[in-house]
DNA sequence: TGCAAACCGGAGGCGGCCTCCGTATGGTTG
DNA sequence: CAACCATACGGAGGCCGCCTCCGGTTTGCA
């Protein structure tokens, strides 16, 4: 239940590697896209191949403490909006930022697909459920309010969005990505008390 | 310009192993998705990992073939429900048509995504030709009947359904797509002129 | 200062990718 | 039917990335 704490704190030469690691993988996941060779990785910040693997059993537990900031700074913008504008409006504005932001991270896009589903890894849980209660909130004051319809499941919006961002690194994918999600936004919107 | 016309009939041994090749892979891909060892591929068709390479100089050029004809089908299905229905239902039935046999086509899903992106390999350009036109004919349709918005973009919906595939591998992932397909359609029908 | 626990690094085994070239075979011609 | 050659075969081999394992090193505490 302690999942978070660090059981015990890092020998000063461990975090030193570690934080080492994490920004030569975030740098090269930019670069390269989430495929980058982990040997690279490791060469990068400077440490051995081994190294990498005793801090991150695996490709995906790099990833996601990579992007984990990130994705907090969206998911806590939920609120943010909510406090300074409709509902409905907060929800298409976290909706396009979400998107955009993704498109801003070459590499992200493939790790959220991954996070938004599931059964995946219990690293990926967090995430989830982050992304999660921030729909879920912005839904919740927007049926409220009657600006969109009351049958819509947060997780099946976060699929769509994952699926929506699957389409980064395209050039004109940004517009379009924020079309979509507009689109998205005016089947939310069909049917609503409101638009009666 | 004579793309599809064989340059000249293969040797009978050739015939034989291509064929052999393309129904390994359909099943390989069926069973583990399409990356699947090439090496397996070829072990199933009783051939040599050179043999394959000869016919199928890339993964994509193989995964390509192996999906053409299934593809082709679903788009021919446009007509036919264009023929059988109004146009607003004949889109949303071939949309969920599409993402149910996507779902039914391990691997198919990541192909897709290729598929319907703009810049990539000439190969699937002729598959995301033949999407677009079968999506193409159906909008055209629903928004002379006035029942969709005037300003949907095929290329945006292929991207999108292709979004939304990408989820596929999951559980109850057909209900949560035909869901999101039912939502995106409301979408379409928003501010459509037959609903004012 | 000394020692145990914590940590490091990279060699090495595995498997997939793809190329290259010596060999085999189908098809055609006389 | 024989002989020839364009076409096709197959797999060895070089390369690279994954991941494990363990002998050696470093840190921090007593």
């Amino acid at each position: 239940m302690t999942t978070s704490v660090e059981a015990r704190a890092l020998r000063a030469d461990a975090q030193r590697n570690r934080d080492a690691l994490l920004i030569a993988a975030i740098e090269a996941f930019a670069q390269n896209g989430t495929e980058t060779s982990l040997e690279d990785i490791a060469r990068r910040a400077g440490v051995g191949i081994g190294t990498l693997y005793r801090h991150f059993p695996t490709r995906e537990a790099l990833v996601v403490e990579a992007y984990r900031r990130g994705v907090d700074t969206v998911c806590e913008d939920a609120a943010r909006l909510l406090s300074e504008e409709p509902p409905d409006a907060a929800l298409l504005d976290w909706m396009t930022a979400f998107v955009d932001y993704v498109a801003s991270k070459r590499g992200l896009a493939a790790t959220l697909k991954q996070a938004s589903d599931v059964g995946h890894h219990e690293l990926f849980a967090d995430m989830r459920a982050k992304m999660l209660t921030a729909l879920q909130s912005m839904i919740d004051a927007a049926i409220a309010d009657g600006a969109i319809r009351s049958d819509v499941d947060p997780a099946d919006l976060l699929r769509t969005l994952g699926g929506l961002c699957m389409m980064s690194d395209q050039p004109e994918w940004k517009e379009q990505a924020r079309r979509m999600v507009a689109l998205l936004m005016d089947g939310l919107r069909y049917g609503a008390p409101a638009a009666r």
